[in-house]
DNA sequence: CTTGACTCTGACCTAAGAGGAGGTTGTAAA
DNA sequence: TTTACAACCTCCTCTTAGGTCAGAGTCAAG
């Protein structure tokens, strides 16, 4: 027989460790001195002990350690139990190599740049959204396509008159980001559909996972955002998989603008 | 001037989240109103929470996320703390692959034995350990040598007449484990240096990285203990690199015995 | 008998929120 | 104007696997 702190050397845990195994029921002392409570345990006890810690040194957790434990599983439901666990870790093993490398690509930044960028990029999944849009070609000064203004004031007003906006405007960029023509979409969100003219469609834009950056700031600045989102794109070995958005939401000309940049990206 | 839930969806967090951040100090409403107690953002801050968002990306604390935030660290300590990280997430991985190992080497057991063995091997670190030992050379029936029933007597007379044991009886095998002869020490814990003989020496065990099991049951049996356990270290690819022990834990030959068994390792 | 090491219970702490109770506010339809 | 309902508020508890005291009781050796 022996006393817990015995115990816990030979078995190399904490006191504490076995203290907090009997509450939640993974290993009871052998023995309970009933007037001074003292615990005692004896070494037969040290095979459960290391049974325990075998399991989770898998990763388990203790609540499915004391269920194979105590409910004696059988070997089947052991097994399965274990692949389960193993996609866990394998999952969360890319996960982590993931975040290495954007570790890794944030330390490159800062060591090119000498400062953290002003921009944060952030991946997220947009829902989808209905919108009534008007998409026009481009073809003259196309970094900032003249007829695009033009082409938001129609959509609002068109959409005024049949229905309701419900979030901030929408500009769909269909050509690749350096064309010689802008193919570009002027998108509104609507609640429900609405009546369409032989301009303006109502669609819904997909659901996507996109590279996002929230570009505040003076529009002579703008093209900053894009470098920086495109080179984190690069950086972190995604590729963009379809058309771009920019979502203004916040777009008064005179003041600084609050413009979001996304892309459509994927792994690999 | 955005409402929370607002707030949160274009920023793709909860609420909660937003609760939260605002309690530890991250990212403050620009207002609140008085009387209502409601809180609003301005999308102007949707790239202090995108910051935020990408900082928690690399794995980096709360608290962390703040420090960089609020004091407003120089690049270099900025960089400083991502090559920590970098660091920590490295030493994550390679463990995380270890774990990934022995999950897949106790699927394959379970798979090759039809149950989960009765032993469970964990890996832990010995303390140095002060030992007067008997060391002797057998030759014949190395498998239940003869001498050491006898040499761990001698030993033990000795120890009583000289000072005081600690701890059980521990057997080191200094021959590799299929030699034609066994060179192997019957061993006494104590707590300080005793005189010496011709046959009984004082000397040290050193601190080692041991895969231990713990074998209950009747002697007969033993050998068991030591194919699971090897067979473990060479699914688990680690090598032994020195004598092997045995402890005796309980060792009464009329009953069950409790004897562990340890043996050194690394990887690779 | 005293000292020091060991043990007991119980309370509070960790990270990053999730979930819910119970009450208040904002907005739109009837 | 009333009413319904969604959104919002604060406060509380819960999660993992124990760690860290505090205050009191116990064991073994000298």
């Amino acid at each position: 027989m022996l006393r817990i702190g015995m115990f816990a050397k030979v078995g190399q845990v904490s006191v504490k460790t076995l203290h907090f195994y009997e509450k939640k029921g993974l290993l009871f002392p052998e023995l309970i001195d009933d007037f001074t409570g003292f615990r005692y345990y004896s070494i037969n006890q040290l095979p459960q002990l290391n049974r325990i810690l075998a399991l989770k040194g898998l990763g388990l957790s203790l609540k499915q350690v004391r269920t194979i434990l105590q409910d004696e599983l059988s070997a089947e439901e052991v097994r399965g139990m274990l692949r389960l666990r193993q996609a866990e870790l394998e999952k969360q093993v890319g996960e982590m190599q993931a975040q290495l490398e954007r570790v890794a690509a944030r330390i490159n930044q800062i060591e090119l740049e000498g400062k953290m960028s002003d921009y944060d990029v952030v991946l997220k999944t947009v829902e989808p959204i209905l919108v009534a849009g008007r998409r026009i070609i481009v073809t003259e000064n196309i970094e900032y396509p003249m007829g695009l203004p033009e082409a938001f004031n129609e959509t609002c007003a068109h959409v005024e008159k049949n229905g309701k906006q419900i979030g901030p405007g929408i500009a769909v960029w269909y050509t690749p980001i350096d064309a010689q023509e802008e193919d570009v979409e002027a998108a509104v969100p609507i609640n429900q559909p609405i009546a369409i003219t032989d301009k303006i469609q109502v669609h819904e834009l997909p659901e996507e996972r996109m590279a996002s950056l929230l570009f505040k700031g003076k529009m002579n600045d703008f093209m900053r955002g894009y470098e920086t989102l495109l080179k984190w794109i690069e950086a972190n070995n995604y590729i963009v998989t379809g058309p771009y958005r920019e979502v203004y939401h916040d777009f008064d000309q005179m003041k600084d603008v609050a413009v979001e940049i996304q892309f459509p990206v994927d792994k690999e």
